[in-house]
DNA sequence: AATGAATGAGAGTTCATTCAT
DNA sequence: AATGAATGAACTCTCATTCAT
């Protein structure tokens, strides 16, 4: 009747499974549309087997918040071994990227940023996100000032807070056209002395 | 004033109650926590007397969406009595007002920014206010250029683009800290050489 | 299609009726057995409707011990216009009287009795009810040693407590048979010098 | 005598413990929540293996039936090698050293007694052990006043029936008081003519 | 114009039970 | 002998909506 080949998936898979149509459901519908019945669906399994890996609807939305404060940390500048304008470059380069490659990343962490005014787990985890990335932002700024790659007076501070809110503003909020969100960002760069 | 010995509220005040009620709501609990009896009981109603003003839920958010797009038109500069960059000047400086007077609005605008993608009837009009905004300052920018009070070479279209998208990721999402948003919003001015 | 007979219940009720189904379903499959759903449909409503009228399962719950208690209650002896003996005797005719036209009293009132160590609230009723029955016994009998009407040297507390856990195990606990419960009873009545 | 360094247990052992557990849960919460994963897990294994040993909870609950029958017919009078009115100060004292030592038995029998009305299996057995119990009793009482070691007229099979209704209604029915149950086997005594 | 009462559909969660390993 | 994983069925409870009055 089931196929013999359907070998069963190892059980981290299975969680995992779950965190990603569950944040493929957040994406789609929205944190209001979220039904675990749906989740458990996409994945082929009974909702029971659900709670067997979530003991609830919450544990599974922490299950989401985590994979996507995941993939988003992959887009912030890590590596040391260029020039701070060029990290700068590089990660103004990275959004655009995850932007065109993952459009459901901005589109959950839109749904989480809302939610974390609300939820006092996803309210901490969030913020410390924007923190670091703020932080990281004026890091290279102050940098690439420092070691002569951007010139000019500047408020480093003030710029990064600038290009946190202009980027998120740019790829959390709709509407979402490719070819204009690529000029938001470049307009970003010049504004800052990068172009 | 109004007539006296708990006298019925005329319909229109009715109606009007149960959508500050709900944009209220959504301001605080979003449309995941948005429960039409307790937008009824806000206004001191029955659920059905709801129902008597506003055939469905959807109705009543609709209702919602055009107050929240009428309170934010008003931020929109309309007075073409003084300089291009004196007008935008004071488009800023009524953001931040607003900003400062109804944080509410801009929540419940994030609300319906995410909202868009999935209700087509929010699409439709949240787009147009964008695209009136943008368009907004693209010829508040042109216009600054050629009257003069704006020096230098500039893309209006992109920095238009700039400017919402900075405006909108800080004021409508999270974390909110005034103190923060003043500084973004003067970066942003400074960046167009307003200041 | 529904008959237009079918005059809509008054609220009193409709609360009256799913109490005394609750009660009738305990009575039949105990605490253990008792589904929401299968006593709305016994008052022929929505299980939407049960909710309305009790905000939860554990409400209705209560709605039953109330109405239990005060159904055991019109058994204590109350009318002071006889002898203490003869009002003994009342009360013992009263509680085969009770047995006899309404069983399912006692064995909700079993129920409740195994409840009352886990549910506060019950405890609480369920105690004060006890407490109340055995001073009745015990001042009864006091009263019937004082006036006359029984005599020899008795302990009326004791026998009070005698009275109370001999009543209870015969009323309450399976099997149930009749007879037994009779010559239960008179012998009861027997061994204090009623009869 | 055990084998040392966790050897896994004999299945006679596995079987009791899950039967111990269950009897435990009963005691505490009633059939209402007895958890079969709860039972396993306070043995230390998984539910399947207590479905390993016992085919379905109703199969573990007639385990728990035989269990509590048995520790409670230790208490039943056996020795014919005193005189009958003594045997029944014995039982009497057997009782009350039960009830002191082992009070979740009660517990366990006023829930088998409860369920003996719904469930066959159980109302069997549970019948069965009452006519033991009331049998023995009377077979003591006529034996006593025959062998002269209780006097004055009496009928045995009422009597019989009350000492069963009262210990009954003593040790299974709340509230519990160590104080008032000795008083009442007591005064049940006295009223017996064995003090 | 307003409401108390009622409901269908569906939500998240629980639980005894099964089965491949 | 034992278990992790999975499930169907059923549970209590919620909510937007309806309707007679």
């Amino acid at each position: 009747m089931s196929p013999r080949s359907a070998a069963p998936k190892p059980p981290a898979d299975r969680s995992q499974a779950l965190v990603a149509a569950a944040y493929h459901q957040i994406a789609q519908r929205g944190f209001e549309g979220l039904r675990t019945r749906v989740v458990a669906a996409e994945v082929g399994v009974n909702v029971a087997t659900l709670h067997y890996y979530f003991p609830s609807k919450e544990a599974l939305i922490r299950g989401v918040l985590n994979h996507a404060m995941q993939r988003f940390r992959s887009t912030l500048p890590a590596s040391p071994s260029s020039s701070a304008s060029d990290q700068l470059r590089g990660h103004f380069a990275g959004v655009r990227r995850l932007v065109r490659d993952e459009p459901e990343l901005f589109a959950v962490m839109g749904e989480l940023a809302l939610r974390s005014t609300r939820d006092p787990v996803i309210g901490e985890i969030y913020q410390q996100m924007t923190d670091v990335w703020r932080a990281a932002m004026r890091g290279l700024l102050a940098k690439a000032v420092a070691d002569g790659s951007l010139t000019g007076p500047r408020d480093a501070d003030a710029q990064a807070s600038l290009v946190v809110a202009a980027l998120m503003g740019a790829c959390m909020i709709p509407p979402f056209r490719p070819a204009r969100l690529r000029e938001t960002v470049a307009e970003l760069e010049r504004s800052l002395g990068l172009r």
